[in-house]
DNA sequence: TCCTTGACGAGAT
DNA sequence: CATCTCGCCAAGG
């Protein structure tokens, strides 16, 4: 039973297993991590799974951000500001607009 | 069952 | 660029 199992339902996992394979420095999109994980359509649903995800991170959740290149914003917290230090930790650009550039920065499976 | 909610995305204005 | 509109689809009320 891995750590993501056991609170996840299966279609999360599906997300999850994707994510798990992002190397350090690079990134996707929610919409990518769905299609690599064989549900397109299913953008949404990845960022629900991040949503439920427990605080143990077993998934390095802050190398997902929007198809803009974008760290989505979900409001009070501030695990955005948080995304943005973890990535920039990593040497993941962003330009004047808080933006990463997805053509230098994007990772797509093997 | 019906209705509403989204860490989304593509296209039009 | 910034907005706005729509399509998408699982979950929860």
């Amino acid at each position: 039973m891995s750590a993501i199992s056991r609170s996840a339902s299966a279609l999360d996992q599906a997300f999850l297993r994707v994510i798990q394979q992002i190397p350090p420095g690079r990134v996707m999109s929610y919409g990518a991590v769905a299609r690599a994980a064989g549900l397109p359509r299913h953008a949404r649903h990845v960022g629900v799974a991040l949503k439920r995800l427990p605080d143990e991170q077993a998934v390095p959740w802050w190398r997902v951000v929007n198809g803009e290149g974008r760290i989505s914003p979900r409001g009070l917290d501030g695990s955005d500001d948080l995304q943005r230090v973890l990535l920039e930790a990593e040497a993941v650009e962003f330009d004047g607009a808080g933006r990463i550039d997805l053509r230098r920065f994007a990772w797509l499976p093997d």
